[in-house]
DNA sequence: ACCTGAACACCGTTCAAGT
DNA sequence: ACCTGAACACCGTTCAAGT
């Protein structure tokens, strides 16, 4: 919005320190910085090369040894957020060591909260602009290492007798599919106006993850 | 890809069909039929002003009384999406007049299965480029007519004795954020080489929605 | 009312050149 | 190895001008 204008004047001294020395040091991180700072600010389809390049104080053809293209940026930005993701599942789940049940709960729940607490991230780590993400072998690691948190959730519900028998797995995948979903909608706006309970993607959550563990069969 | 590279010759027929006459006539319909063909060839984020004029065979300003920004188009997009997923679901919905829980089933299957079958239109429908939409009320009331079809199906299963007392328009939330993060997900390629049962995201639809009618709970 | 063509400020990407 | 500056082909958006 107006923080594009007001951008030259405020990156300034941001600018100045970064040219201290000719070689950055470590650009490739100050790029990722200002990346994250960039999607939280505009949204994910503001990122941009030449914009990141400016904030981190650099020629705007600097980030090719780091990203050589637009999407290299967005699918480090991804990574990024996996790894976050997990370290939020991980803390909120450490609040429940003995209850199973409850910690898969607040899993579903600490996922739609990281949605809403960074929906800038979020969003860009869904981002459809880059469509061959299977190919970044970090980034599919970082999805990896997430989910297999959930379904060490799930594991340990069904050896406490909380959950039904069946692949955890696919019973993740369904766990995974309703808090995505349910934050995706919520992050893109898609859930304001249309007479839920709450305006609360957080609350939202808690009832949908109550739905999916206790059924809609009466 | 190199579509682009091949597109001037062969879109040269339809620029001089186009310029017959000096109004165009129906340059609305004839730039969002563009805006469908590019976003299911290459993406949401290949979807431009100027390529749809181009292949409308129109200047790169002529879209401007139809579509006064990008954003618009979008919208038009997603909106002319809504529809076409409200004709997809009711057609499904018809083949069960009479069984209520399997009406409801195949909803979510149907939904999953519109996605797969466009999944370009699918994936603009839900482009977080476009930030402000709950500004765009035609997108807005599509959006609700769509949600309505699943509204209905739950009341009617409420009525069969099929799903559980409670408020339908929340069931319907979760149902509706369950599908949809599968269908998100399978659409932006997140569910590849993950180990699961099938790489058909309409047979995963069939076992997720399984799995909330049933419930996680033994 | 509807469309054109020039103009301007952004992009991504490449490449020769500098340190 | 790492960064710069010029260059080119794309964008979105505006605006005076044509029909």
């Amino acid at each position: 919005m107006s923080e594009n204008e007001a951008m030259p004047i405020a990156r300034r001294p941001v600018r100045r320190r970064a040219r201290k020395r000719y070689h950055h040091g470590s650009l490739r991180q100050a790029l990722l910085d200002s990346a994250l700072e960039i999607v939280e600010e505009s949204g994910p389809s503001a990122l941009s090369l030449r914009e990141a390049a400016s904030r981190a104080g650099v020629s705007h053809a600097a980030p090719k040894r780091h990203f050589a293209t637009v999407a290299d940026l967005y699918c480090a930005v991804a990574e990024d957020g996996y790894r976050a993701l997990r370290e939020h599942l991980l803390k909120r789940v450490a609040a429940h060591p003995d209850a199973a049940a409850q910690a898969l709960a607040t899993l579903g729940v600490a996922y739609v909260e990281f949605a809403t607490l960074k929906p800038g991230r979020f969003r860009a780590m869904f981002y459809s602009g880059v469509t061959d993400r299977t190919a970044f072998h970090p980034l599919e690691d970082a999805a990896g290492s997430a989910f297999e948190v959930l379904v060490d959730a799930i594991k340990r519900c069904q050896q406490a007798g909380a959950v039904r028998a069946g692949e955890p797995r696919e019973l993740a995948l369904g766990a995974w599919a309703i808090v995505h979903g349910l934050a995706i909608l919520a992050v893109d706006h898609q859930l304001a106006n249309r007479g839920f309970s709450s305006d609360d993607p957080v609350v939202l959550a808690r009832e949908v993850t109550q739905q999916l563990y206790l059924g809609l069969r009466p």
